[in-house]
RNA sequence: GCCAGGUUCGGAUAGCGGCAAUUCCAACAGACUGUAAAUCUGUCGCCCUAACGGGCUACGAAGGUUCGAGUCCUUCACCUGGCA
């Protein structure tokens, strides 16, 4: 066994369809180096075409173990660690990477949750108060006016800063408010990068890729999500989401093929959007443009000297 | 040829005398402190103003009625359905 590494660490975020996952397999190669997902999705396991757990088009040799899959013999954390059914937080996220133990020089971090990017680099505080299940189903009933009423009976400064119409918010800082007498709020660094890669395509070109994995993923997202259904798993909140929420409404014939691919298209469009707010305020981020010439020498150099 | 229905801001849709005009989609901008691929917000004819606000141009075309017209009337053009 290698002795214990302090690998050199290395964020690579970007949004989907950016080449993420191929520029870290491609830097992994090269430099001797492992894989940390960091996205909400992929930590689901019988949910692979739809969350883009394998760049499209090139062939991969995958050994698929729960929390770890090796592709092309580079190891790659955070996927299928859970079942669709479970829940799983950005707190959940911080306590299984700051488990893991590294082999190689270099370790990727590599996704696009902003959120989970800022729990693990200690960007955003969270508090020490678990969800409440029952509690949530009863302020889900409330309206988004109720709830905020109810917030600023507990905490009048928090109701200032909240936004009052955003009833997942208002149920978390009640939640917050009433978990725990003595909750403290606190950021978790766990991770400190050398370089943190922002890849920003421009708008046309990044819609266009996106456009094009919906098209070419399409029929094998339709059979993914049938098994999913079959397994039991059609009420469950990943179904909800992004593709797949539109591959059901396909499935139950609510959408016919052509108005499903457009739809999946225009989400995808509008989740591309969402992540580049996100990323665009986080600090230290250096963005760069997968398609330029030179790209990939430019980051190999890069990682190296960061 | 006759009868009926339609033509509205990138697309679709509301509007039945006070309208720069509803809603949805797209697009654009933003929020996010244990659900984050979720959830939520704003803008969306042009021009001026820091803002309250103001000006201009607009609902197929041309006329008309009216203080005032997507909205009523007339004619024309195009599209759709029924009868010939």
């Amino acid at each position: 066994m290698p002795k214990a590494l302090k690998p050199k660490q290395v964020v690579i975020l970007g949004p989907t369809s950016s080449g993420k996952t191929s520029l870290a397999l491609k830097l992994c190669k090269k430099l001797g180096g492992e894989i940390v997902s960091v996205d909400s999705r992929q930590i689901y396991k019988y949910m692979d075409i739809g969350t883009g757990k394998l760049p499209v088009g090139e062939p991969f040799e995958v050994e698929k173990n729960d929390g770890l899959w090796v592709v092309n013999g580079v190891k790659v954390f955070g996927y299928n660690l859970i079942s669709p059914d479970k829940s799983f937080s950005a707190f959940d996220f911080y306590n299984f990477i700051s488990k893991l133990k590294f082999e190689k020089p270099y370790v990727f971090f590599t996704g696009g949750t902003g959120f989970y990017f800022d729990v693990i680099l200690g960007n955003k505080k969270v508090a020490n108060v678990s969800p409440d299940e029952n509690l949530r189903k009863k302020l889900n009933k409330l309206t988004a006016e109720q709830l905020f009423l109810k917030l600023s009976v507990l905490n009048k400064e928090k109701a200032g800063l909240i936004d009052k119409n955003n009833k997942v918010r208002l149920i978390r800082a009640i939640e917050i408010e009433t978990g725990s007498q003595n909750f403290v709020e606190k950021a978790l660094p766990f991770i400190r990068p050398s370089v943190v890669i922002g890849l920003k395509i421009p708008r046309p070109e990044i819609y266009k890729r996106v456009d094009r994995w919906v098209e070419t993923s399409f029929e094998a997202l339709i059979e993914e999500t049938k098994a999913l259904i079959e397994m039991g798993f059609s009420e469950t909140a990943p179904m909800k989401g992004l593709n797949y929420k539109t591959a059901v409404l396909f499935l139950s014939q609510k959408l016919n093929k052509q108005e499903a691919l457009e739809r999946m298209k225009y989400d995808n469009h509008k989740y591309i959007r969402r992540q580049e707010t996100y990323f665009k305020k986080m600090p230290k981020v250096s963005f760069f443009d997968p398609l330029k010439a030179g790209f990939d020498s430019l980051m190999l150099s890069l990682v190296e000297s960061g």
